[in-house]
DNA sequence: AATCGTTTCAACCGCCCTTGG
DNA sequence: GCCAAGGGCGGTTGAAACGAT
């Protein structure tokens, strides 16, 4: 049988247009069946993608209002680079986008401010400076919820204590250095950080944290 | 006006998880 | 329990837009 070429690169006006009413006409899902049969030579990833950060309906296109902005430097502080999470909060707003406002105007300028103090005193640790710049930025950060159970902590026949695990975990789980001590701050908050590289992992239930973050929604 | 460097963001890649057979 | 396919997610890339010289 012979492979189907798939096509990449920017999307043109017309293959949105027959996205967009095959998937009106169809629904969602099963996006493999969709690049077959919209007759689109694109995969079926790169058509979901183009679905759910471009074409959707209700999608919020251009620059973040202040408003925006300041929940998602909070809602990074407490969940780190989980943009769908974080996306959640923000209707209209993708998680590609979220990450892509982060990475370009928001982390430039938080470590822009790391910098500066570390400059203003060579002697603080980084700890310390996270835990300053946690207290600098976002100093309304709602409390957990009271009923939320804590973190459940796996790593084999030998338990570790949440912090510990938090210290382990993968690279691409921790937040940056200095930041572990916000992440790791005696929280009990549902957060999903599997280890695969180490034996330990902190597992969370994101549905127990839904009523705490709904405290984050911004209408 | 032309060139070069920088910034932005859409899209791709690869890994992981879930689900169904 | 095992495997394959589909889907979700975060990290990264590269083309286009923008600004400086």
């Amino acid at each position: 049988m012979k492979a189907r070429k798939i096509k990449k690169g920017l999307w043109k006006p017309e293959e949105d247009m027959i996205l967009k009413q095959y998937v009106e006409t169809h629904g969602e899902g099963n996006w493999a069946v969709v690049s077959q049969r919209s007759g689109l030579k694109r995969g079926g990833k790169s058509c979901r993608l183009r679905w759910k950060n471009y074409l959707r309906p209700n999608i919020k296109r251009g620059g973040m209002s202040p408003e925006e902005e300041d929940l998602i430097i909070r809602m990074h502080k407490l969940l780190g680079n989980r943009w769908s999470l974080i996306a959640g909060r923000l209707p209209g707003r993708t998680d590609n986008e979220v990450k892509n406002y982060w990475n370009t105007h928001l982390n430039k300028r938080h470590l822009s401010r790391k910098r500066n103090s570390i400059a203003s005193n060579g002697r603080r640790k980084d700890e310390n400076i996270c835990a300053t710049l946690a207290t600098e930025t976002a100093p309304e950060v709602p409390a957990p919820p009271p009923m939320t159970p804590p973190p459940v902590i796996h790593n084999g026949s030998n338990d570790l204590d949440a912090k510990e695990a938090m210290m382990t975990g993968r690279k691409e789980d921790r937040l940056e250095d200095g930041e572990r001590f916000v992440y790791g701050c005696d929280m009990g908050s549902p957060l999903s950080m599997p280890t695969s590289n180490y034996s330990a992992s902190v597992v969370f239930d994101d549905e127990l944290l839904v009523p705490w973050l709904d405290s984050f929604v911004f209408v």
